[in-house]
DNA sequence: TGGATTGTACTATTCATATAGTACATTAGC
DNA sequence: GCTAATGTACTATATGAATAGTACAATCCA
């Protein structure tokens, strides 16, 4: 049980769920925060957590699989596989980076932040750390 | 004619069509990208340009009308409302700033991105402009 | 006035996504 | 062998999103 949660759900983002799962999976492998052999929250378990339906979970799971990222064996769990998980993918992470910005923007303009209070208050973390 | 493209499309990000041209409208209007008085690309011309449907754009116009961000006249165009800007609790907001930056971070950590990328990447964005 | 431009309404259709519910297959471990 | 846990298959259903196509309404402008 030394999985983590690396999977959050957000409902309210309009992605496909079963792409979030997808994507963030793709990501903690890429920025090495799931290694090779790492397991996966078990399909029942992601679906309760995250509030969504096990078979959603399964089908990214599944997707997962088929695209190699994954080995998934029935009364075992689902697994990051070895030698798929290349060496941290640079042009992967800042693809990652992109749309995780994008999508920070999106919401910022929903609430009405602008672009630059944003950048301003995230500098300031940036600076205040030490 | 003076209205700039400030809506591009993505059609594979998985977040619904209508709902970007929303998002991104409302991004450029907090930043002042787009003022009191702009004028939106028509509703046929951004289903060209962006490649989609003019009743989905015309959906996302309409939705804009309602939260009262544009205004739409018929034969004329669709354009940036005056003063939806409201005087604002300056306080409140830099707590909304605040909690914002917050879940940001939280989200970042746990996809394996790291603040300094993130400011990065955003900063791009504001130097871009124009 | 008349035509061009703009946005809207409406119907129908297609597709992807998500869900519920049930049953089953495989594996691990006792 | 038995049981629990795991992932899978299947059917059915509901919903949202996008599209096509057509017709219409309001506005502007020459």
């Amino acid at each position: 049980m030394l999985e983590t949660a690396v999977i959050s759900i957000d409902h309210s983002s309009g992605v496909p769920l079963y792409r979030q799962i997808v994507d963030q999976v793709l990501l903690a492998v890429s920025t090495g925060r799931l290694k090779p052999g790492s397991r996966l929250q078990t399909v029942r378990q992601l679906a309760i957590d995250a509030q969504i339906n096990p078979n959603t979970v399964s089908r990214a799971y599944r997707e997962l699989d088929i695209r190699g990222f994954v080995r998934t064996r029935r009364g075992t769990g689902t697994f990051i596989v070895g030698d798929k998980g290349v060496a941290r993918d640079e042009a992967r992470h800042r693809e990652a980076v992109e749309q995780f910005c994008n999508q920070v923007l999106a919401d910022a303009g929903r609430l009405g932040l602008s672009l630059s209070e944003l950048v301003a208050s995230l500098q300031d973390r940036l600076t205040e750390r030490r």
